[in-house]
DNA sequence: GTAACCAGTTACATAAATGTAAGTAGTTAC
DNA sequence: GTAACTACTTACATTTATGTAACTGGTTAC
């Protein structure tokens, strides 16, 4: 009766700001997005489609690994390769993500229509 | 038929941005869940509430004002009071701010859980 | 052995976000 | 006139995020 129905404050802030800890900054979640709604990618795909520059997007995806979001796995090729996709934890991210994408595109057409 | 389903790319990534651009940082969610989901508030309040100082507080409360998300009100008081709250547009973040406090309660239980 | 591709890494620089502490200005109560 | 309350503002310091450019180490193709 204190943690269930404390809407009024703090436990939604905590809320709030665990997620915000998890996919916070400009390219987590744009990462996801790619992942989860787009499949798997080697790391220069990710590189290239995203225009994030190596050294960022190495340390992004370690965050992401380490959080469980992110599967790394290095592929017997010749050149090595390595293949990021998104795991099923991250899926439970799908209803974040799906809204940003839709309120953002909405924004836009917003902005736009003044 | 570029616009519409271009879901592969691009498309996904601006609208990304475009949300994040507008409730970047550690606070304008937690300010707008507590406008949006709690109601008008003051600026003391909201400060003490959440815990922002005021000179972040008011910086916040200014952009969330320019994105037409939070309305400022000052009130004939003896004390000058101003009344902050979401506006009608700041309602259809809703979907976002709530996966987002459903999300980051879910995880802390699964953190827990390890 | 030289060039090219992969997946990073390193060093360096800058920009943006956030925080702390103290001060301002107006009003009211004592 | 002193203290207290309101809503900020200012100056300053620090931390965090992001970016750029060049370099490493391993493999393959020529």
């Amino acid at each position: 009766m204190k943690d269930q129905q404390d809407d009024g404050c703090e436990n939604v802030h905590a809320a709030i700001q665990d997620t915000l800890y998890v996919v916070n900054g400009k390219w987590k979640l744009v990462i996801l997005s790619i992942l989860v709604n787009g499949g798997t990618r080697r790391f220069g795909e990710l590189s290239r489609e995203s225009g994030i520059s190596p050294r960022i997007l190495t340390k992004e995806l370690q965050e992401l690994e380490i959080n469980q979001l992110v599967k790394r796995q290095v592929c017997n090729t010749k050149p090595v390769t390595v293949e990021y996709s998104s795991t099923p934890y991250a899926e439970t991210l799908k209803e974040v993500i799906d809204a940003m994408i839709r309120w953002g595109r909405n924004h836009k057409r917003k902005i736009r229509g003044q």
